[in-house]
DNA sequence: TATTGTTATACTCTATAACTATA
DNA sequence: TATAGTTATAGAGTATAACAATA
């Protein structure tokens, strides 16, 4: 077993990195951290509950709420009635969301970019797909 | 430039994971996050300051405060005045601080190592050597 | 004047409980 | 009775400001 330090150890300051380099594409685009979730996972589908988009990104359902309500005074999502359950809301991204969602990803994608230059080129994509299949397995 | 979830969606799931993972592991020794931290830093090498301590474990020294008392009222920790300055404060982990954080980091090597079996074998030592790659890359 | 450790205070984020309207 | 959305409240974690001792 070789010495390392612990893989939270290392992940912290690569988390916080991330963090910080994110912010300013966000403010930039005055979307909040929650706010750029929110559009990222109704990019995929549409959500048919806010408890439902809740889980998917992790979040309390209670703190949603102030989320959605800014996303959709901003035009960025709609949120409907449900057809079938008038209690529940259906969530989808407008297009200026969808637009405004593509710009900040692919902003991100550059920075992102930029630091795995730290990594020799064979490792990237590799470290990648390890990435995509941890957290795959972390679903839960 | 292929499709994929940006990096911090992908490391906040893993995060989580790793986390509650450790959180029994800690409590079954009776130490906290911030009380491991510590004495995994000072495992490496003693500090000579608080302030120092604070910022290699990237926490803020009034929290430390607390915790560093614990640790030291637990005999895992020594807070001895600096030789040279007065105002300092020595800090060097005990031998029994560093049986205690070598019990707890080998318990919490074990499930990492369960975690990254999802992870083709090639893959592992590439994910592992590329994680403390770019968190070196991260420090400041 | 600046720094170390400390305490006390304020603030942010998050979770808990309770309410309404539907089912 | 249970669920979706919402609101209001309480709690944990964190940062900010202010202090005494020393440099």
């Amino acid at each position: 077993m070789e010495a390392r330090p612990d893989l939270a150890a290392m992940m912290g300051p690569i988390g916080r990195t991330l963090v910080a380099m994110e912010l300013p594409i966000l403010r930039e685009h005055e979307l909040s951290m929650w706010g750029y979730a929110v559009l990222s996972s109704l990019d995929d589908q549409p959500v048919h509950t806010q408890a439902a988009l809740a889980e998917a990104i992790n979040a309390d359902k209670t703190r949603l709420i102030a989320v959605l309500d800014d996303l959709q005074s901003a035009g960025l999502i709609e949120r409907r009635p449900a057809p079938g359950d008038r209690r529940a809301r259906v969530l989808t991204i407008t297009p200026e969301g969808r637009r405004l969602r593509n710009a900040v990803q692919a902003a991100i994608r550059v920075e992102e970019e930029r630091l795995l230059e730290v990594l020799p080129p064979d490792q990237r994509a590799v470290f990648v797909d390890a990435l995509r299949r941890l957290s795959a397995a972390s679903k839960p």
